[in-house]
DNA sequence: CGAACGACCTGCAGGC
DNA sequence: TGCCTGCAGGTCGTTC
């Protein structure tokens, strides 16, 4: 296995006497982390004791807190969640949370394996299970927050987009005063969450709009068509089992196949599948952002 | 208040 | 071969 599919993979080696051992990892957008959170809620025989802790590198966008194995020891994980990009690990002490940033994955360890130079947290768990947090980039996050308390992180977040909340009507009242580029809006979390910089560019092809349109020139019809859009795009990846750039791999070791569909993402200069058009690229708030310049007119 | 942009970090590709 | 540069991504803080 080359590094780069080391790396970003979601697989389970068998090993005899052993549980299956696996890693979750991902370029995150919703369908990844959804893909991530059912892959884990498979591998992991809730409820399951955590009895130990070990930081083995503070240092990620946030400091993981110094007491963070304190906390967690004896945590009973009850649950394994999503909301937005984050996982959320609820039990009976509370929630860690996590978000895997642009690198992070979790792996089910095996026995006798030892950990590697990424790997900055290890979790003991009851029966031996053993799982390491991996984030080569360190742009993850890793939280505690004690049962009863609310997550501030989580509290000005948008609907899920492929949830009842996320309407036309909602996205259009959302979009209507903000001059903003639209795919600049629709990457805004407070907007709507899960929506990164590839399904951002994916949903506006389909919808046929142009990233660089200030969202409030978008009438009503077009923000509809939009909204389909991104509630197609991404239930699809998750369908899919989840895309990323280069290497994903969901349990079972098949590969993500959602990558071989995109229309625009990553395919600058190359042709448009619908037109033959050649696909053009700029840079929108600080993102390189894809689109065909026949099929995108709006 | 909204919009734009840089910082964070590492691995990889491409150029020389 | 080896060095250097630029790019990729999500989020947050700063600046305008």
């Amino acid at each position: 296995m080359s590094n780069a599919q080391a790396k970003c993979c979601l697989s389970r080696q068998s090993v005899a006497n052993a549980p299956e051992y696996g890693t979750v990892a991902v370029m995150p957008e919703l369908p990844e982390v959804e893909t991530v959170c059912q892959g884990l809620r498979s591998l992991l025989p809730l409820p399951l004791r955590i009895i130990d802790v070990s930081v083995r590198n503070h240092h990620l966008r946030q400091p993981i807190p110094a007491d963070l194995a304190q906390r967690c020891r004896g945590h009973l994980l009850q649950r394994i969640e999503r909301r937005a990009k984050y996982l959320l690990w609820t039990g009976s002490h509370g929630c860690l949370l996590n978000h895997l940033g642009m690198t992070g994955s979790w792996r089910v360890v095996a026995p006798n394996e030892s950990l590697a130079i990424h790997d900055h947290v290890e979790l003991t768990c009851e029966d031996g299970l053993r799982l390491a947090y991996r984030d080569p980039r360190r742009f993850g996050l890793l939280t505690w927050h004690p049962s009863g308390t609310t997550i501030a992180r989580l509290e000005h977040l948008g609907p899920e987009p492929l949830g009842s909340d996320f309407t036309p009507t909602y996205l259009w009242r959302a979009c209507r005063q903000r001059s903003a580029p639209i795919k600049t809006v629709i990457m805004d979390q407070r907007v709507v969450v899960g929506v990164g910089n590839i399904y951002a560019a994916e949903a506006l092809f389909t919808a046929g709009i142009r990233p660089q349109v200030p969202s409030k020139r978008l009438g009503r019809e077009r923000i509809r068509r939009l909204c389909e859009s991104i509630r197609d795009t991404l239930s699809n990846a998750i369908r899919a089992g989840g895309s990323t750039i280069r290497d994903f791999r969901q349990a079972g070791g098949s590969q993500g196949y959602f990558q071989h569909t995109f229309a625009v993402y990553g395919r600058a200069g190359d042709a448009c599948r619908v037109c033959g058009s050649s696909i053009r690229q700029d840079i929108l708030g600080g993102r390189s952002s894809a689109w065909c310049p026949r099929c995108q007119r709006w």
